[in-house]
DNA sequence: TTGTTACTGCAACTTAGTTGTAATAAATTT
DNA sequence: AAATTTATTACAACTAAGTTGCAGTAACAA
């Protein structure tokens, strides 16, 4: 169910993802790229694009379903083991670049760990000098 | 926004949070209770219950929205710091004691940290001899 | 340049959860 | 114990995110 054809919609979606490690959610590109492409195809590429080991996906608080880049990931299995931060104050939220280690849980296998952080990003806490 | 009244609705759903550390799904609840409780109520009742300290809720990979009974908690603060896992068989979800320590960030002020495990359950483990 | 079929757009649908409101039932007062 | 107050509930209607089926379009191979 990978992608196979270099298309038009591929290319202005991707583009998209100018920063690396910033996230954009779902429903934020539908937005932005709703003059341009229709949301069902949106939807689809970017399913598409995290099978192909692209981009990855994961969820806020909010249920809100957020995209980024992959570094090192395949179609055969997703390398992103870091965690993702969102800052409660502005919103924003992005790939941090550390690798959390999968605990060990007593009578359990353990292959899947994903972790979400909350709290204030640098540009925030500079403005709120707190 | 917490609870006042001890109505019949809280009796009956409370009930379902027999076990301790086991998660439900809003929409099972919905659908368990759907001839005793209208949606709404039932959406209405766990916000507030969240509210109040008494369950907890949660996202897993897919986005469904899962409650579990605090240990703990108070209204000024939830104090279930603990990851949650989902076993990838069968779908239960339940609460796990141990605590996962905030890791720190540089430049970021991290104040809330989540964490979905995922993999293979101890019944499940036992059923597949692997 | 033609044929194949992956991809896209559109409309209609699904599912989870929310909102407004009138009726009901806890809890308090008399 | 009855009356009063108002938190709570059911119902219907709605919203938002995402999905499905299908006919038309556009990559790309031959």
């Amino acid at each position: 169910m990978g992608i196979i054809r270099k298309t038009q919609s591929i290319t202005i979606l991707l583009n998209e993802f100018a920063d690396d490690t910033v996230a954009i959610a779902a429903t934020e590109l539908a937005k932005r790229l709703k003059t341009q492409l229709n949301k069902t195809t949106i939807y689809r590429l970017l399913s598409k694009l995290e099978d192909d080991g692209i981009v990855h996906s994961f969820l806020d608080r909010n249920g809100t379903k957020w995209y980024a880049k992959c570094t090192g990931c395949t179609t055969a299995k997703h390398a992103d083991i870091h965690p993702h931060f969102q800052c409660t104050d502005c919103g924003k939220v992005d790939c941090l670049s550390i690798e959390i280690p999968i605990p060990n849980i007593p009578n359990r296998k353990v292959t899947i760990s994903q972790m979400l952080l909350q709290g204030k990003c640098e540009h925030c806490l500079a403005q709120s000098s707190d």
